[in-house]
DNA sequence: AAAAGCCCCTGGATGC
DNA sequence: TGCATCCAGGGGCTTT
């Protein structure tokens, strides 16, 4: 589930395998967060081109038009020649000539939207706001630390908001501000260039280093093939409140920010 | 424009 | 065992 890297993981898993199918038929289970905006019927006979990735949306190119994909908090992908049958929380499948690729969303958070173009009202709406890629050159420290200074709420709040930078959500917010030696709780706008730098290189290493793990997030994930992430990575402050500092072995905090959780150091991470 | 709250939904863990 | 409560990795929308 849905961190960049898992979103990421998932987008190879499945990309080259589907792309060049054509859609055979499409089954809909129950609500997502957003209506499919066109009858299932009307994807019937359409090529699927690739798979791009923005955010943490997935963008299914199709030979006219494109499907918007978000995992929402719960939601994984499924791609395979042959799936066994739809369970009830798989709520969208399309059966391709190459493979059925399904989701599966217990709570729902995700969506499935179907787009006439990437011009379209649609995809500006779930996508215009949406910052820079993290791993991209685009992401560039003094443009970062130059957004930070416009913005007075505490830091882990505006990586959050992804208006910023996207596809950083709780467990990585967190584990990049450690690694920065940064308290989530500082504001934005007060943090220096250095420290913007030091963060902007810490986000990048952690979602990169997760990314190359397959995806290793610190719970269950796996991609669309069903394999899951290698582990390699492990949590220095999320989830691990009261537990010791991996690197200073003071007893690790937890609070509350904009109704997340938020962990650090409270020794690494003076200020 | 930016920030803060609210809410969508289900399942698993925890506590009584 | 049964039931209530709390919490969960997201993010769009509304209100301030």
């Amino acid at each position: 589930m849905p961190e960049l890297p898992e979103v990421e993981a998932t987008r190879q898993s499945f990309a080259d395998k589907i792309a060049g199918s054509t859609v055979l038929c499409v089954r809909t289970g129950k609500p997502l967060r957003w209506p499919l905006a066109c009858a299932p019927a009307r994807l019937v006979g359409r090529q699927v081109l690739g798979v791009r990735r923005r955010g943490k949306y997935l963008l299914i190119d199709l030979d006219q038009g494109l499907l918007l994909v978000h995992l929402g908090m719960s939601g994984s992908l499924g791609f395979a020649l042959h799936l066994p049958e739809p369970g009830p929380h798989d709520h969208f499948q399309i059966v391709t000539t190459r493979g059925t690729l399904r989701l599966h969303d217990p709570r729902r958070f995700g969506c499935v939207v179907y787009a006439e173009s990437e011009a379209s009202e649609t995809v500006r709406k779930l996508l215009g706001k949406l910052g820079v890629e993290p791993l991209t050159d685009d992401f560039c420290a003094s443009r970062f630390h130059a957004g930070l200074r416009r913005r007075q709420t505490a830091i882990k709040q505006v990586l959050l908001a992804g208006d910023l930078v996207v596809g950083v959500g709780n467990i990585y917010a967190s584990e990049a501000l450690f690694l920065a030696g940064i308290r989530p709780t500082v504001r934005a706008a007060k943090l220096s260039l250095p420290r913007a730098t030091r963060l902007h290189a810490a986000i990048r290493d952690v979602l990169g280093r997760a990314l190359a793990g397959g995806g290793s997030t610190l719970r269950n994930f796996s991609n669309a093939n069903g394999e899951s992430g290698h582990f390699q990575l492990e949590a220095m402050v999320y989830a691990r409140e009261g537990q010791p500092c991996r690197v200073c072995a003071a007893p690790i905090r937890a609070l509350r920010q904009g109704q997340r959780s938020s962990f650090y150091c409270p020794q690494c991470q003076k200020a």
